[in-house]
RNA sequence: GGACAGGUGGCCGAGUGGUUGAAGGCGCACGCCUGGAAAGCGUGUAAACGGCUCAAACCGUUUCGAGGGUUCGAAUCCCUCCCUGUCCGCCA
């Protein structure tokens, strides 16, 4: 969440700044300004009460071990006792209409990001070269489905449709892509890989910014109160909930393989063709945890993480910066890194990076300390896909296909597909 | 799922209604001692919110798993929930 008091102290460079993103917001700036101020109104009257009573309390404690009558002052006592009672349900009321108010907004964009809509997003560079065929390049659906590896009736028919069944040397692909990806950051990177859990409750999405704006996008079981999660973000991030990190744990990477799941809600009709928007998928997830001063450096390097599995890959890419309008809710600034995939024509982002500079933080309550006895700070973090699964396989069917439906696979995946072509097997 | 035992500061651990933010120990920081180090000795070591500040100091409030209740006053008594451990049941 954004911090409330930067918002006190400058009230219109921060309304400002949220507007960039959305013009609506201005709004809940005003209600959230008056119920700060409320706050802290009723907080003064309540604390002052406090601190008499507890200066009568001993009072009566020193009487009573003396053995002087104290009936005048307990009665006393008991009525400005009831005074608090009623003060502290009102401070309640205004702190929690306040915390509804803060979850909802999101974070403040970074100064240098684009302003307007994803019509205004600003190239940054590309990598490769988009292929060029003397034939008409099928959609990956056509060439999975020919080479046996893919299934979409049978994940219809399992679950739903947008889920996708995997078969033969295409689940042997997830498997590969998972050992590539996974070795390429563990060893040459230097993130630490995590296993998390797969459902997750209400305060780590709360922590990660997905609730409670988003729920209706996740898939949850409610007789736990749980749910899956959307990305490894969520569980890789609020490891550190509610802890102290020391100088030296920053700046820290993990790294994790987990299957994704969204709801999509809204999202219908929408690139639903083949792999390109499913349900579930399959993600290795960077996040980084670092000092503020740090978090733009950081962010360089871990684009570069992500980037660096679609050159081993051989994935002809582009990277966007996203402008205000389009940024995430978290997050202050994103790159999406967008693969080519010759099949169906078009750029598909197959990883998001962004900080989240201490937004984040600030709901999971993740910070550290400069020195011994300093009093803590809120870290920065981010994430990057690194990368997602199913636009990846699209880039590698579509582009790398040949006339006779048959698909090369890249150097780097060989070791782990142990195979270097894929060929329809009839 | 059932029974029992627990959840106190960075960690261990005392504390069953009145200066207990919390004894004692460990750890950590600084100082003394030392040629240097260890040992030893001394001092200091939580956080959030609010007020006042340029800031700090300072003052106030809150916090002993979470939430509610009893009381003039709760770490301490009562209720609900969560978590951990042990045993039983079930189970990959």
């Amino acid at each position: 969440m954004i911090d409330i008091k930067r918002l006190r102290q400058d009230p219109e460079g921060s309304r400002a700044s949220l507007l960039r993103r959305d013009r609506s917001l201005a709004q809940s700036v005003d209600a959230l300004l008056a119920l700060d101020r409320e706050r802290r109104e009723t907080l003064g009257r309540v604390e002052a009460l406090k601190a008499e009573r507890n200066a009568a309390t001993e009072e009566v404690a020193r009487g009573k071990r003396a053995g002087e009558p104290v009936d005048d002052l307990m009665a006393r006592l008991r009525a400005s006792g009831e005074e608090v009672k009623v003060l502290d349900g009102r401070l309640r009321e205004v702190e929690s209409e306040l915390d509804r108010l803060v979850l909802a907004l999101p974070n403040f964009p970074a100064e240098g990001i684009p302003d307007g809509d994803a019509g205004a997003n600003r190239l940054v560079r590309t990598w490769g070269e988009p292929p060029v065929f003397d034939f008409l390049p099928q959609p990956h659906w056509e060439l999975a489905t020919a080479l046996d590896m893919l299934d979409l009736p049978a994940g219809a028919r399992l679950a739903g449709s947008g889920f996708a069944v995997f078969r033969g040397r295409g689940a042997r692909l997830i498997r590969a892509l998972a050992g590539f990806m996974l070795d390429l950051h563990t060893r040459e990177h230097g993130y630490v890989e995590i296993a998390p859990p797969y459902l997750v409750n209400r305060a780590a999405l709360t922590g990660t910014g997905q609730l409670p704006k988003f729920e209706e996008d996740l898939y949850g079981c409610g007789a736990d109160d749980l749910f899956l999660i959307p990305t490894a973000e969520v569980p890789v991030t609020n490891l550190h909930r509610d802890e102290i990190l020391e100088p030296a744990d920053l700046p820290r990477g993990y790294v994790a393989y987990t299957p994704c799941f969204r709801r999509e809600a809204g999202a219908h009709g929408k690139d639903t063709r083949g792999l390109i928007r499913v349900h579930q998928f399959d993600k290795v997830e960077l996040v980084r945890f670092s000092r503020p001063e740090d978090s733009d450096a950081e962010h360089q390097r871990m684009t570069g993480h992500a980037e660096a599995v679609l050159q081993r890959l051989e994935i002809p890419y582009r990277v966007v910066e996203l402008a205000a309008g389009d940024t995430g809710f978290a997050s202050a600034r994103t790159f999406d890194l967008e693969v080519w995939a010759a099949g169906v024509g078009t750029w598909l982002e197959a990883s998001s990076s962004s900080t989240f500079t201490d937004f984040q933080a600030r709901r999971a309550n993740i910070r550290f300390r400069r020195e011994p006895r300093a009093r803590p700070e809120f870290v920065h973090t981010l994430n990057a896909s690194g990368v997602a699964f199913p636009r990846t396989i699209i880039a590698l069917l579509e582009n790398n296909q040949a006339a006779d439906g048959s698909v090369r696979v890249p150097k780097a995946l060989v070791p782990y597909l142990g195979v270097d072509r894929l060929a329809p097997t009839a």
